[in-house]
DNA sequence: TGGATCGTCAACCGTTTGGTTGAATATGCA
DNA sequence: TGCATATTCAACCAAACGGTTGACGATCCA
C-alpha cells in the first residue's frame, strides 16, 4: 500500500542520516564507529540505522559482536530516476545533464560536506 | 543552520504532496484544482502546498481570487545532484543513465502514478 | 567462569506532522 | 450592495518522530 520511495525520502529528510550514508560511501562502518563523530547516544544512531535499513539505503550484518553497515545506493538510484521525470519538460537541461556526467563518470565530483 | 535538503526531501516524504508535483508537471492548477482529486479538505491540501512552496518545489502566484501553482524543478535538481553523489563509486550505472536519457528526450517516459 | 564490549529493547518525553472543522479574508460579479 | 467563490487562519486532535535513560542479550577474551 505504502509507496517504497515514501521510506527513502523521509529516510533522506534527516541531516543525521544524510551525514550517516555520507560516512559510509568512505567504507562499511560498525554501528559503534558510525556513533562516534556524533553528539548523541548510541541507542539513537541504532534507530536511524534502522530506519535507513527499512528504506534499504543501507545493510547489515552481524559478524561477531560486530554489525557492519554497508551503502546500498540502489533505493538511493530509483528514487533519483523519480525526480529526474520532473526535468523532461524544460526546455534544454544541459546543466543537469553535464552535471549527471560530471558525477557519473567520476571526473571531479565532489560528493558534498 | 538547516539544510535546504531537508525541506526537500522531506516535502519530498508524502505521497500527496509527490501527486501533487506529478499533477503540476502537466500544467499549472489552481488550488483549488489540485485538492479537486484528492479525498481529502482544501484545508489540508493549502498546507501540503505550503510546503512544497517553502521547499522550493513550487510557487505560487495570486491572480484574482486564484492562487496559481507552478512546478520549480530547481530544488529537486538540487536534490538529485546530491543524491547523484552515492552512485559514482558504482561500476557503470548505465541503467540509470538510460532512463535520464529517456524521460530528459521525452521519447516513452511514464512519469509515475 | 566472569568481565568488558556491542548493540537493541522498552518506556518515557516534548515536538512535529497530517488531518479535521468552522470562522475569517479577499476577490469577482450581478 | 450583497452574494458566491477561492483560499487561508485558528484551534484542535491522534499519531509519528527524534531524542533520552536504563536494562537486557550476545559475543569476545582472559
Amino acid at each position: 500500500m505504502s509507496d517504497p520511495l515514501d521510506d527513502v525520502f523521509s529516510a533522506l529528510a534527516d541531516p543525521t542520516r544524510r551525514a550517516i550514508l555520507a560516512m559510509l560511501l568512505e567504507d562499511d562502518m560498525a554501528v559503534t564507529d558510525v556513533a562516534e563523530p556524533f553528539e548523541m547516544s548510541l541507542a539513537a544512531i541504532s534507530k536511524h540505522l534502522v530506519i535507513l535499513t527499512r528504506a534499504g539505503l543501507i545493510t547489515q550484518e552481524k559478524r561477531g559482536r560486530v554489525k557492519w553497515c554497508k551503502l546500498e545506493p540502489d533505493a538511493l538510484r530509483q528514487a533519483s530516476v523519480w525526480m529526474q521525470g520532473f526535468g523532461q519538460f524544460e526546455p534544454v537541461n544541459l546543466d543537469a545533464f553535464e552535471r549527471f556526467l560530471a558525477t557519473e563518470l567520476g571526473e571531479d565530483a565532489q560528493p558534498g560536506g
